[in-house]
DNA sequence: AATGTCGTCAACCGCCAAGAA
DNA sequence: TTTCTTGGCGGTTGACGACAT
């Protein structure tokens, strides 16, 4: 037996709010408020709703604070860090984002972030098929083209788990250098600018970090050159950590930024239960060696301009 | 002008967690 | 302690308008 309906679907009205029924739900809110039980609500304010879409329309579309209009870029960036971050925790996000619900924000990444997100990993067909994947495992990453998912193995669970988040075209990236514990790391690829979502570090802090951070400007078509603006790349510093679970966390810019120089560096929290489904897994013993050995080099002339 | 396709976004669905009974 | 109710959330759907063919 199923769980019980939250309303009599037939004795409810569905579909778009009409101007008549807005206008009596806001003119009851803001003079008894909710009251504490949406279920109640619609009969005591005389609408023939379900209380659950009294409080979907009440949240997401009448409230006095509510901000309608075109996100900035600004509001992007938050959306994108932290979307990264956390994953698809739209409340948590919205929070961030004064007037702005989570719904509103979900669509917008639906809509917009994430076909752009998509065309950074240079794929338009196909949210879930990623042009290039990186895999890593306890002792090792590298970079693979047009492939099917790939998994990798965490220490806390010895479980494979798809990698479903982490992706992007890295296959022609440039990468020379070599790091000292806490040095900022700006990771050149060519064609890609900003922001993303990949990281890793040591187990301990004494060894190299890496954050690779990708997103691509659908408006220009930039090929491999030298005189990327440093914004443009990828920079990394912090002083995060994987702990004896194997879980990433604590990671931020000196003592006052959570998030990287650009806005890049997002790192997830542990979850209980298990990790959650930006909380990369153990990536200990991933070095910037084994990063050089699969071709990725870092440019020291960005290193030095820190 | 008609039809098809795509993008947007409001609204709904169903699951889960918290708290009340 | 268990069961039930409700609020909250993320995923998905479907209506509608814009644009392309």
């Amino acid at each position: 037996m199923g769980r019980a309906p939250c309303c009599d679907k037939d004795s409810v009205k569905r579909g778009p709010w009409s101007l008549e029924e807005d206008a009596t739900l806001k003119s009851y809110i803001q003079n008894h408020g909710t009251g504490g039980n949406w279920m109640a609500l619609p009969r005591k304010a005389g609408l023939r709703r379900c209380g659950k879409s009294c409080r979907l329309r009440w949240l997401n579309y009448l409230r006095p604070d509510i901000k309608h209009g075109g996100f900035t870029e600004e509001e992007d960036n938050i959306i994108c860090t932290l979307h990264s971050q956390m994953g698809s925790r739209w409340s948590v996000i919205a929070a961030q984002l004064p007037g702005r619900t989570d719904n509103e924000v979900k669509n917008y990444w639906n809509t917009k972030l994430k076909k752009k997100k998509q065309l950074l990993t240079g794929n338009t067909s196909n949210a879930t098929t990623k042009s290039d994947k990186m895999i890593y495992s306890h002792d090792h990453m590298s970079f693979v083209s047009k492939a099917e998912p790939h998994s990798f193995v965490t220490s806390a669970s010895s479980q494979p788990q798809n990698l479903t988040d982490i992706s992007f075209g890295l296959s022609s990236a440039s990468f020379q250098g070599s790091l000292g514990n806490s040095d900022p790391v700006q990771l050149y690829c060519p064609g890609l600018m900003d922001v993303s979502e990949f990281g890793a570090t040591s187990k301990n802090s004494s060894t190299s970090t890496l954050i690779v951070s990708l997103s691509q400007d659908s408006s220009s078509n930039i090929s491999h050159s030298s005189s990327f603006a440093l914004d443009k790349f990828v920079s990394l510093a912090g002083n995060g950590y994987v702990d004896d679970s194997g879980v990433l966390t604590g990671w931020g810019f000196g003592s006052s930024r959570p998030y990287g120089l650009d806005n890049s560096l997002i790192f997830p929290e542990k979850l209980d239960g298990g990790f959650g489904p930006t909380c990369y897994p153990n990536m200990g013993d991933f070095t910037f060696t084994d990063i050089k050995s699969q071709g990725v080099v870092l440019d020291p002339n960005v290193i030095n301009q820190y």
